[in-house]
DNA sequence: ATAAGATTGTGATGGTCATCACGTCGGACT
DNA sequence: AGTCCGACGTGATGACCATCACAATCTTAT
């Protein structure tokens, strides 16, 4: 099996067992999954990631940042913690959130790979705005934040992807907003959540995956597990979606729409 | 009076008259304010504007953009339009908004001097996601989306302050999002509305200038008009805030917070 | 000064949804 | 098999707020 390199002194060192759920059932869980520890030579890349560079920017890049692997669980960061680096995720998926004193929990989005985690923060100087919580079995490419700025100086095409990034973020984070202040009611929010994930290129049509429970979509929506629950049934009900399993299949768009 | 050089053929021209309310009263509302036509002699760049650029990237960028004045209700761009360029905000202010088809409309936020408007749309090169109309008489330079584009790809430093705005405008529209999500009830958002605006730089501690209709208030906190008003004509009978004009005073900081 | 329009104030009413409480289901581990 | 635990389903109730309707101010134009 595949082990990262050791994190920096210090700097990384506490992601490990932050939650100490999942700890003992590492051993193994990555041994069939596709990685390299080499971004040069790293398969997974992708056009519109972070680490789609030029061979030169590509080898500094590889050389600057340490690969690390983060058990499915593991906090990577906390909202409120003082920036300690920035990370391209390589593989799996990370829940970012923020909450309120009350318990409240906000589901910002889930990161993907490609994405880059603590890009705000680095940039600004200033705690972490959101919590990123491994959901897989996670590997990410960690930076210093001074080298991963200077790196960005330095390479235009870094910065014009950080900037991409940002973009993205933004976009989702408007979003958001939109969903959340446009459709009063929890069955519109509803209905605009699953009409962006069809828009999203996952499938080329009506249907998408949804592996996140009402709970996770209560969170995004900015209501209850229970309505959600009252929502989706009455949908079902109604024949305008069906679910088996994890794949939601919209059977009616129009009447979706109607409902923003 | 200080005219604008006539914008690009076919670029710009559309934002004049597109409201048609304020054309007739543009002459001599320029009059005494203070600006400039030129980037190299303008008094009024600062250190966290875009335009805080080296002496030479702020020749070039000056000689690429155009300088032009809006008179106050005007529309730069609308939602959903095919973006045709990027501004920089001199002077004024600039209302950006997004609406749903049954008329309700989400005030994203007010953009000030220093802000660079249509960059994301530009970045992508999608439609613009919101719409953005002047509140004031503005003054912006303007430009061609490639030129843009080839500027920050040539000077580091624009690229980088291009992050810097993209990263403002996501830690806003995020702030949107938190702020709808977290808060279920009104009184919880006018209550971190309002305590967004005093963290923010403007008065040292407790008061600051509102200068937003209950209806634009209504629109930032995803609520009515009334119910506006109801919330604050509470808060000012519990003592909690006072507003004398558009000066509020927050007399229980306290308090607000346990509205959250 | 007066009219016209925008903004703010306020009551009444009905619907939606948060909350609480409990029941059901299905997978994981022993 | 049985236990445990997380996820899902569902009813009852009351609070909160959107909506409608209209009155009272405050602004601006002519």
């Amino acid at each position: 099996m595949l082990l990262a390199r050791r994190a920096s002194p210090a700097n990384f060192a506490i992601i490990y067992g932050m939650l100490g759920s999942a700890e003992d059932t590492m051993a193994g869980q990555f041994s069939n999954s596709m990685h390299s520890e080499n971004c040069l030579t790293c398969k997974n890349r992708h056009a519109d990631w972070f680490c789609n560079l030029s061979p030169q920017a590509l080898s500094e890049y590889d050389a600057l940042g340490m690969h690390m692997v983060v058990p499915s669980g593991s906090t990577l960061f906390f909202e409120g913690q003082a920036p300690r680096g920035i990370s391209v995720l390589c593989a799996g998926h990370v829940k970012l959130t923020t909450s309120s004193k009350d318990g409240k929990t906000l589901l910002v989005r889930i990161a993907k790979p490609g994405d880059v985690l603590g890009l705000s923060a680095a940039l600004l100087d200033t705690p972490y705005e959101i919590t990123a919580q491994a959901i897989d079995p996670v590997q990410i490419k960690s930076f210093q934040r001074q080298d991963f700025l200077r790196f960005l100086e330095r390479h235009i095409e870094g910065s014009m992807h950080a900037a991409k990034m940002l973009n993205d973020e933004y976009r989702n984070a408007l979003n958001d907003a939109i969903r959340l202040a446009l459709s009063a009611s929890i069955s519109g929010r509803v209905a605009r959540l699953f009409l962006e994930m069809t828009a999203g290129h996952d499938h080329p049509n009506s249907h998408f995956t949804l592996s996140l429970t009402h709970e996770n979509l209560a969170s995004m929506l900015g209501t209850t597990r229970e309505s959600v629950t009252r929502v989706l049934n009455e949908m079902k009900r109604k024949k305008i979606i069906t679910i088996k399993g994890t794949l939601v299949t919209i059977l009616r768009k129009d009447t979706l729409e109607l409902l923003l």
